[in-house]
DNA sequence: GGTATGAACTATACCGTATAGTATAGCTAT
DNA sequence: ATAGCTATACTATACGGTATAGTTCATACC
């Protein structure tokens, strides 16, 4: 019979080519990504490229759907939200936070996403439902069911609370705005938790 | 002697130049856009943009300039800040959005700057100080200030409320949420504004 | 164990097109 | 007369994608 490649020799080659992949469209982007630059980090001949995928756009479509699995379960995969709301908050955006700054393909990630979202509208998408829509309804459901919150909308809080949390990372790491414009993350954070859980319900 | 143009014939060109780079740089991105044909778009020889401009970084971060400082005049240019607060916060937050919601050549200058950080930080920065850190200062001067505010740290506050408007513009409109994700704006904005007037000094 | 098989791979060259930027020559309006 | 323009052609390089020819290696059979 036909000798048969292992299905996972199969499956390392793809992940190969998309950990290739990932170095050069993440810091060039799209357009400023060559297929012979991704063959070489990749460490594969550009043919075995197209063997895998259709075309660049096919490449770069897989390549961003596994970053947004991927990704999302290392943000609110291991958050917990057994202790007071004020400290589970706190934990939360502080996390948020510190994995963005210390992580530079995250970063770079945000940046092509935001930037190629008018060419790969449907990339775009796939990115609001693996991150922030996930982030949505944990945090709405948390709001709506905790005894010791009084929130009025837990669906609007909770774009509250990751849009102040998204929108700092964004000035700050993404805009380079910690030097021209500093603020610890700890003083936002503080005020924005003070915020949420001593809500007057008037 | 040697006939020379009027000044304002040489920032005409110049304009011309500008104005058909834009055209081509907002929707296709740096990489994606070629000389050639903002050439054509701007109806004028390629030749003649490099007698304005040193090459296409030149004429690129030309124009993010010119785009960043035009915009901020239209979006906090005309906000009065002299009726009851809970109407001045709407009202501003409103603006926005609507502001974003309606202008396509603003959603792509977004995604152009974020897409771009990474290889141009200095433009990145350029765009902090034009826009969100001039917002944050007029926001955190208000909150400061304002008699029937007792607002525990004014700019913190600042970058809550507008941390919150801009990422909301940014899943929605940037990253094409609307369908997937639907919020009413005036649900978000109140609430917001809700959340901030009603602040608890505790 | 040895050997043939065939899928998946590599290296390299190639095609047609497009790029950033320059050179040349001629036009236009003051 | 001349500064500034246009049109066109050019150089050297790079692109996405394909073609060719040869290599590796797990399997199937003897």
């Amino acid at each position: 019979m036909s000798p048969m490649p292992t299905e996972s020799a199969i499956a390392e080659k793809r992940q190969q080519i998309l950990q290739g992949a990932m170095e050069i469209f993440l810091h060039q982007g799209y357009e400023g990504t060559s297929m012979d630059r991704v063959a070489t980090a990749a460490g594969v001949s550009k043919i075995t490229i197209y063997k895998h995928f259709a075309d660049k756009e096919g490449l770069f479509t897989a390549l961003i759907e596994q970053i947004a699995e991927q990704r999302f379960n290392r943000v609110l995969g291991g958050i917990y939200l057994e202790k007071e709301p004020e400290e589970v908050l706190r934990h939360i955006a502080t996390q948020i936070l510190q994995l963005i700054a210390s992580d530079e393909q995250y970063v770079a990630f945000f940046r092509l996403i935001m930037g190629e979202s008018g060419r790969f509208p449907e990339l775009a998408q796939l990115f609001v439902r693996a991150l922030p829509q996930r982030a949505w309804k944990v945090l709405g459901n948390y709001f709506a069911t905790h005894p010791k919150l009084d929130i009025a909308n837990p669906e609007a809080t909770a774009r509250i609370f990751t849009g102040t949390v998204i929108s700092y990372a964004i000035t700050q790491y993404i805009l380079h705005g910690e030097q021209i414009a500093p603020m610890p993350s700890d003083v936002l954070i503080e005020n924005l938790v003070h915020l949420i859980v001593n809500q007057s319900s008037s």
